[in-house]
RNA sequence: GGACCGGUAGUUCAGCUGGUUAGAAUGCCGGCCUGUCACGCCGGAGGUCGCGGGUUCGAGUCCCGUCCGGUCCGCCA
């Protein structure tokens, strides 16, 4: 019978006597008596066996760390001077009066108070990893994280509904993960990469609010912040505007910091356009706590010689941009070759930079190699825009438009971190106004950028046809310090709309048919307008946990290659079990991977 | 598909321009210690240097390949 969590105990339990389970987490002989200190999700308690009970300590002298016990004992005041300030149990202890091994460890593979273990170890033995405090926090995190939302979201009218695990393959977005059919010969079933087309037409079907904490899976190479299978928040209503769903989704939000972490967040969160994200920061999902920012010189290099500036400044499709970093003076050779290395990456040419030492002297006040391409006003001008003082270093980034963004828009990032200027605390951010499709070079074609069932914005619908680059949609972005926790939309709900979209994707009628018949069967049976928007709650959980990567939030994550160090998945299957799935493997299965 | 970093006692790491018996800390085992709590002291065990090949009189070290872990680009509607 377990009455209390070891961590719970404190001198409200004075003299009385209490039984805790928990893992040894540590065993020290001194001066004649036995310490245990027990360690179970709540905390430590130490426990004191001394030779006053000789059977009950010659027990206590086989115990080693990892076993698991069941102690009883008197809990009382430690003696003067050996309280423990960094317990919150230190101020008392058990007089172990009875102790039961329920079981014995062996030697584990890494110790648990040691923050440096190998990810690859954590992951192989994660069972042990997940003892350690700092992980079950994080645990408990998430599960209040999730209580808070499901609370937010009942008190609000929403139905929680469960869809399908095996469903269609999606030919649009990422890579499915499939699943034969056994009785149905060359078919297969795909694991949803999110369930966007249900919560569609749980609308239809009048459940006007509905939201799900539900599993979704992608095909596709992961990153610290992505795994083959994550968690996503999704969420879908009828007849409202994008308007109430946001401050709505805010609400929440604030609701769950509130409580979870008792932060109070902005209220209202501020929006931006996806086109001053682009330009202000050069991303989608700016990180606002980084007081960085681009500057447009576009329309002042044009007439100017150096043809790595006036080449792109003159190219609609190209663009001319600057990033001061303050203080930037400093910065050595080193540094500044290691970021245009940085910016390569991205596919930047090169990285120009000027050096300010005095904006009075004009030209005389400045070091750059480029300074001798540019005249005295686009100087003057630079300074101006950029708000150059002494000290300072100005970056440039000439390019494609796409380039100078990802590259600049990076660049900010590095040095906001490198050089100390992230401030602290939240900053959420409402991106809106997507536009709705990109061009694909490759596919020689337009592509969502949401998602196909987005709905463009009702003033540019006739630019479906003459001018999709420039039809906006009703899409909207969550952004929190910088990582995309969510995103949603307005979405289609006219046949119609539905059909030109697709025709404006490459989608054939056909191939509409065959993949989305029963969406646009759907959208003619009444269905609502509607919308709504999917958090990512890995990635929520690990911003409120200070994590580094969504593994950390997760209990039993993937690695980098999709495997599972625990289990050894994927793995090979028998040739019957593949035999019953009309599978034919061409080649012999490689042999297991060593343990 | 690509770039980069890493892989050496159970664990975390050191090991220089190639050199003879591969080290440290911690953990583990044994002994000592009358209140420890990162206890302390003494002793001990513990290694296919990821794997394969090559260069060399000689490889943990250099070269090629490969596997594994990580960060990133591509990819992720």
């Amino acid at each position: 019978m377990r009455t209390h969590y070891c961590g719970e105990i404190n001198e409200s339990h004075l003299d009385q006597e209490i039984t805790v389970c928990g893992w040894v987490h540590r065993r020290r002989d001194h001066g004649g008596v036995i310490f245990i200190d027990l360690r179970d999700r709540e905390g430590l308690l130490q426990v004191v066996y001394d030779p006053d009970t000789p059977e009950v300590f010659a027990t206590a002298e086989r115990v080693r760390n990892e076993f698991v016990l069941r102690v009883s004992g008197r809990v009382r005041r430690r003696p003067q001077g050996t309280e423990n300030p960094n317990l919150a149990t230190g101020q008392i202890e058990v007089l172990g009066l009875n102790l039961e091994i329920l079981n014995a460890s062996e030697t584990p593979p890494f110790q648990l108070d040691d923050e440096d273990v190998s990810e690859e170890h954590r992951l192989r033995y994660r069972y042990i990893d997940l003892r350690r405090p700092e992980m079950l926090q994080r645990l408990q995190l998430r599960s209040q994280v999730a209580i808070e939302l499901r609370k937010y979201l009942d008190q609000h009218g929403f139905l929680d509904i469960e869809t399908p695990m095996l469903t269609k393959a999606t030919p649009e977005g990422a890579r499915d993960y499939l699943v034969p059919s056994r009785t149905h010969e060359g078919s297969f079933f795909a694991l949803p990469q999110s369930p966007q087309l249900f919560k569609q037409l749980l609308m239809v079907s009048g459940l006007d609010r509905y939201y799900q904490i539900v599993r979704c899976f992608r095909d596709e190479d992961l990153r610290a912040d992505r795994q083959p299978e994550f968690t996503q928040l999704d969420i879908e209503t009828s007849f409202l505007d994008e308007d109430t769903i946001m401050s709505m989704m805010e609400e929440m939000l604030r609701q769950v910091f509130a409580h979870v972490l008792e932060v109070p967040l902005h209220d209202p969160f501020p929006r931006m356009t996806y086109a001053e994200a682009m330009s202000r920061y050069g991303s989608d999902k700016p990180d606002l706590r980084i007081p960085l920012e681009l500057v447009d010189l576009g329309d002042v290099m044009q007439a100017v010689e150096f043809k790595v500036f006036s080449g792109p400044a003159r190219d609609p499709q190209g663009r001319v941009a600057a990033l001061r970093l303050p203080k930037g003076g400093e910065l050595t050779r080193k540094e500044i070759d290691d970021y245009t290395a940085y910016v390569a990456i991205y596919g930047a040419r090169g990285l120009a930079y000027i050096k300010v030492n005095d904006t009075a002297k004009g030209r005389e006040g400045l070091q750059s190699p480029i300074l001798k391409f540019l005249p005295d006003d686009v100087i003057a001008t630079i300074l101006q825009r950029t708000a150059a003082e002494a000290g300072d270093l100005i970056f440039f980034g000439a390019d494609k438009t796409r380039v100078v963004n990802e590259s600049l828009g990076a660049l900010r990032v590095k040095l906001g971190h490198d050089r100390g200027l992230v401030e602290y605390g939240w900053r959420p951010l409402w991106v809106v106004d997507f536009p709705m499709f990109e061009w694909d070079e490759d596919a020689g074609r337009w592509i969502s950028l949401h998602h196909p069932f987005t709905s463009p914005k009702e003033e540019h619908l006739e630019l479906l046809e003459s001018d999709p680059g420039n039809c906006h949609s009703r899409a909207y972005d969550i952004v929190l310090n910088g990582t995309e926790i969510g995103g949603g939309s307005m979405r289609i709900y006219r046949e119609t709309v539905q059909r030109k979209v697709f025709k404006a994707l490459g989608i054939d009628e056909q191939e509409a048919q065959d993949k989305f018949g029963f969406l646009l069967d759907a959208l003619r049976f009444g269905c609502p307008p509607h919308g709504g928007i999917a958090f990512g709650l890995d990635r929520l959980v690990m911003l409120m946990s200070g994590a580094q990567s969504i593994r950390d939030v997760m209990a039993f994550p993937k690695t980098q290659t999709a495997a599972c160090l625990l289990t050894q998945a994927p793995s090979n299957v028998s040739e019957a079990q593949l035999r019953e799935l009309h599978i034919k493997l061409r080649k012999k299965p490689v042999s297991e991977k060593k343990q």
